[in-house]
RNA sequence: GGAGAGGUGGCCGAGUGGUUGAAGGCGGCGGUCUUGAAAACCGCUAGGCGUUCACGCGCCUCGAGGGUUCGAAUCCCUCCCUCUCCGCCA
């Protein structure tokens, strides 16, 4: 969320930045809305104060008849604050609304467009020349026998599966060396609720209801499955003043991620590419606002050391204005070099990180204090994707299948997953 | 699921109707002492909102919401959460 006192004070900023990002708003409203509820507050503090006098003056002993009407006079008094802080409540609430329309301002280099006006920042590796007929991910793993789609779908439906033989060990070994490097890097590594308050999941910026959400609800708890540990990381220190000293503060979060993908059908989605559910290694850092972009490069610089120490070629590329989501400021992406892509091969997202700014820590009250400061700031909120391992799997094995039909694992896993080729069987 | 206890400032913890936004402690900040540090001692230290160029002034907040009262952290109701014991269970 913004801060409403922004809209006047950032006017500029705001209409450029729903301009690029192609979303609807209306400034004005939300300022009429604004400054109603600073004159009401201050009709309210004054009839408060009022209130408050008269209740002083009647602490001492009164007359029987002087009580009678010191009473009477206090009933009205509150009563006409009643009044005033029923419209405030009212008004707002209509503010509330307004400025949840509002998107997070954007980073001046963010290049303007859709999903497809991003800009490649750089790519790493070369797309394997295999000199056999590369097959995808899911003829990959029918015959290596790593995972069962109809089981899934029999059990629990479309989009969903099973990991089995060595692809199991594969989403293990994927987290925990993900998980070592993080640690390595200064992270702290955690095992996050796969459930979330929709408050929370509010805060982050998801919608938990409505008919185009991603999120799936508990029918009979006030809980929502989580679409990722950014939910519950970046929630972790909602309502809380961190000291200067902790940050930045960086956190590794290992979750299973839910997600509806209502409204996705039809778009690429074969095999695990697109998928119910999955697990992943999210990175969140918590940051003073002078260095978030600092931090944002650091995050990419990790996912980009992860990817080249799988071996798996990608690219890097500035997400578009019109793609980034209302929370983020700016988000990169990294998309993998997948050969069983499109007809020769295609780049596909595997992690993504973004600087939502203040934008999550303004809602959920996330604040640090810096020294000899008498008030304390937001801190500015970053996540980024370690692994989401449904896509790191269809990454490696793709990549590093071979002619034999065997799969090649890269050194750096070796050791997780401990054994260096998937055989077929 | 059953029974009980409890939710107070950055943290711990007093406080049962009126100068209590809240004792005390810890932590933090500043100072005295010291070559320096520690210890000891002294002082300062909640968050948010409105208003103001600013100094400041005012208002709100003791889990949330409602009620009683001229007046509520304190009494009543509803809800949420946490802890302990029992049950069940990985």
């Amino acid at each position: 969320m913004l801060d409403p006192r922004a809209l006047a004070t950032q006017k500029d900023e705001i209409v450029e930045s729903c301009r690029k990002r192609r979303v609807e708003v209306d400034l004005e409203q939300a300022m009429g809305l604004h400054e109603r509820t600073a004159a009401l507050q201050t009709d309210l503090n004054e009839a408060n104060r009022q209130r408050n006098e008269h209740q002083t003056a009647g602490k001492r002993k009164l007359e029987p008849a002087e009580r009678e009407a010191h009473s009477l006079e206090g009933r009205r008094l509150k009563e006409a604050c009643a009044a005033i802080e029923a419209e405030l409540e009212t008004v707002r609430g209509d503010l509330n609304a307004a400025m949840r329309s509002f998107p997070n301002l954007i980073h001046p280099d963010v290049p303007e467009g859709g999903e497809d006006d991003f800009r490649e920042l750089r790519r790493w590796g070369t797309p394997p020349d295999f000199g056999f007929a590369a097959l995808d991910h899911v003829e990959l793993a029918q015959k290596l026998d790593l995972i069962d789609f109809e089981g899934g779908a029999r059990v629990a439906g479309q989009k969903f599966y099973y990991l089995k033989n060595e692809a199991a060990l594969l989403e293990l070994a994927l987290q925990r060396f993900a998980l070592d490097f993080l640690i390595e890097d200064g992270f702290t590594p955690f095992i996050t609720p796969d459930l979330a308050r929709p408050e929370v999941l509010d805060g982050i910026g998801f919608n938990p209801r409505g008919p185009e959400t991603q999120v799936y609800s508990i029918a009979n708890a006030d809980l929502c499955l989580i679409g990722t540990s950014e939910i519950t990381l970046g929630g972790l220190y909602a309502d809380s003043i961190l000291e200067e000293s902790d940050l930045p503060l960086k956190l590794a979060g290992v979750s299973h991620c839910f997600r509806t993908e209502a409204g996705s059908a039809g778009r690429e989605s074969k095999g695990l590419y697109r998928v119910h559910q999955f697990s992943k290694v999210e990175m969140f850092a918590f940051t003073q606002p002078e260095d978030s972009q600092i931090m944002h490069e650091h995050l990419l610089g990790l996912e980009e050391k992860i990817f080249q120490a799988l071996e798996i070629p990608y690219r890097i590329i500035d997400v578009a204005s019109g793609d980034l989501g209302a929370p983020a400021y700016r988000k990169y992406d990294v998309e993998a070099w997948m050969p069983g892509r499109g007809d020769a091969g295609e780049f596909g997202e595997v992690t993504s990180t973004s600087n939502c700014t203040d934008y999550q820590a303004r809602r959920l009250r996330v604040r640090f204090k810096r020294k000899e400061a008498k008030q304390t700031e937001l801190v500015h909120m970053l996540n980024g994707t370690a692994i989401a391992v449904s896509r790191a799997i269809i990454a490696l094995l793709e990549n590093h299948q071979r002619a034999d039909g065997s799969v090649a694992i890269p050194t750096a896993l070796r050791p997780y997953l401990g054994r260096e080729v998937i055989l077929p069987r």
